[in-house]
DNA sequence: ATGAAAGCGCTAACAC
DNA sequence: GTGTTAGCGCTTTCAT
């Protein structure tokens, strides 16, 4: 009684068979009247056939519904087409977009990304870890809030593919993405030198994260370059807050010191609160003080009074990045150390130039 | 040569076989000399064993590192121990919270997470939906922004477990876990109407949001139910920017009109606008008006002069719920219908309250 | 060009 | 108690 014509026909017994799994490639096979192997060469395009038989098996895999279980595939492929993502920044601020630039360009490439937080808690890390590997990720990528290095997980890895993201392992053989903070700041400050600015404090975060001192790196290397002094007391590190941008630069301006003509801040909060200090005292922002800020988060930046000149991390492309780069190493491409990417400076109001967005250059560190 | 006592003797060759895919359970029943199905007994801890041997073979895969495969018991257990989370909210400040949430709770029972992002795409759904199936997901967890329904994927999903959360579909079978925006706005305006506040306005965001027009429902049930009357252009909806919740502020407090006594605000964006505005105008806050936002977003909360009072929508808790839920749903309990999990009262100074939280009720709608 | 059959790594039913 | 074996759903030789 069956019409491999339209096979569409399935017989009631082989729904009942199949629990809720769907359609086997068996039944594909049994439908089109083919050896099961003629179904897997006319499904992965490979081997030789006919065109028609081929079409004839794809029509019937399709109108059953028939979709190859992917874990049974993985036990002969070379890869599961999957990959673990580890944040220990909670699915933070900064994680998320890099998760998203990942997940967009692993996804076109057919691979499906775990989820896991760690929060810095080494023993979740490991459980995940060990369930990442009993699923047989093909690679691994690990992410965290930036205060410093951490301990590579290498041991139980055995050569998988593995590359850190907006976080360094104290492997220095480790694959290792960043931002650029040095040069972004270097570019916040020549373009407020450029817009001839003298006078230049930077109002930035705790010292202990790496992203601080490099960004004061920068800071300083484009005041140097300039033949710029940094002004005494010019150089304040506190907490990240709003609070802490208004406290500093209400330190900056007042009683008898000679006031700084701009602000370089080390987040957009910092520098959103020293917009608000400035505009209580009735200094003119960008007029009399040109402001930069860093991040480019825009809830802070389009709040701000005036709207926030900034330093995108362009974490997005980071996230993207990292998949591409991770992909060529499960394909078989060596690769170590650590690369930084880019930092681009998008200009809005606060320092007093046309809007615009220019792009640092790609440090081959 | 094999010594069965000393397991960590593995023989060079083995090492050689496993491209880099580790010991399999054959390695495990060679070394320790028993057969393939006493190791999966000892390892699942089920059958009937003697001690001795259960212990003899753990014994011996630690020594060898053996990690099962994943995907190779899938192939036989009922379960993948995977779900998909599909996110239309690209990640967003509210998906994070969630997705966290369902993360720790699946985590616990070993259940890993595909993190999918379809940012409103129906074509990247589609092929998200697909590649979960063909990975055969025990269940999928949808989520978005919360504008309106969404249609249900339901065709492709024959019987797979899905649990919409901060998002409805619009299939009234499917399951959809929700916050009470009603309940929790009535809490907020029940706690300014306790502090003898009589004039409370409404500012809040654009009405095709279905949270919106729950907020405002919940707004005058709680002053109806105090035998108070809406003043007249007391209820502005507007955007979700601090811009609007400065601009709606001025425009309660100009010329003539009596002034509002308290501002319920639909967010914290638009309540730190708002807060913004009165202090510009030597309005006090709390002593002349209290405010109270919604999201309990921190960084608006803290950074704002004073910090607010804000209603948390508990999306961690929500996303845990989700979590259980769906467990309970993969194990075989049948579940259908919307469910609104209560929010809670954060108090701060805004509402010149003593610092307190307060959680709603759970509505069992 | 197609079919048959040997596994991938594991579980579970059934022998002994 | 422990070993044997038949699969899970698929890919991939190797015959034909």
């Amino acid at each position: 009684m069956k019409d491999p014509a339209n096979p569409t026909s399935r017989t009631p017994e082989d729904d009942r068979l199949r629990r809720r799994i769907g359609p086997t490639i068996r039944d594909v096979a049994r439908m089109a009247n083919v050896s099961i192997g003629t179904v897997s060469k006319a499904l992965n395009n490979n081997g030789s056939l006919k065109a028609e038989t081929r079409e004839r098996v794809i029509a019937v895999a399709n109108a059953l519904g028939f979709r190859p279980n992917s874990l049974a595939q993985s036990l002969h492929r070379r890869h599961s087409f999957t990959v673990g993502l580890i944040s220990n920044d909670s699915f933070g601020r900064f994680t998320m977009p890099i998760a998203e630039g990942l997940e967009a360009c692993l996804a076109d490439r057919q691979i499906a990304v775990f989820m896991c937080n760690a929060t810095d808690d080494p023993e979740r890390e490991r459980q995940h870890v060990e369930q990442l590997l009993g699923k047989r990720v093909d690679g691994m990528v690990i992410t965290a809030r930036r205060a410093d290095r951490r301990p590579g997980l290498d041991g139980a890895l055995r050569g998988l593919p593995v590359i850190y993201v907006f976080s360094q392992s104290d492997d220095p053989e480790a694959v290792c993405l960043l931002p650029d903070d040095e040069g972004g700041a270097r570019m916040a400050v020549e373009h407020l030198i450029g817009l001839g600015r003298q006078r230049i404090a930077h109002i930035t975060g705790p010292e202990r994260f790496e992203a601080v001192r490099l960004r004061r790196d920068g800071y300083r290397q484009a005041l140097t370059a300039a033949g710029l002094a940094e002004g005494e007391g010019y150089y304040l590190s506190g907490d990240w807050s709003e609070k802490w941008g208004y406290d500093a630069a209400a330190r900056l301006f007042a009683h008898g010191r000679e006031p700084p003509d701009a602000l370089f801040c080390g987040n957009d909060q910092i520098a959103r609160g020293a917009a608000d200090a400035l505009r209580e005292r009735g200094i003119a922002v960008p007029e009399d003080v040109a402001i930069v800020g860093f991040d480019n988060w825009n809830v802070m930046t389009e709040a701000s009074r005036p709207p926030l000149t900034s330093v995108d991390l362009n974490l997005r492309a980071l996230g993207r990045e990292a998949g591409r780069r991770l992909i060529a190493m499960i394909d078989g491409t060596p690769m170590r150390g650590v690369s930084r990417l880019p930092c681009t400076l998008v200009i809005r109001e606060s320092c007093g130039a046309k809007t615009d967005t220019l792009t640092g250059t790609e440090d081959y560190a």
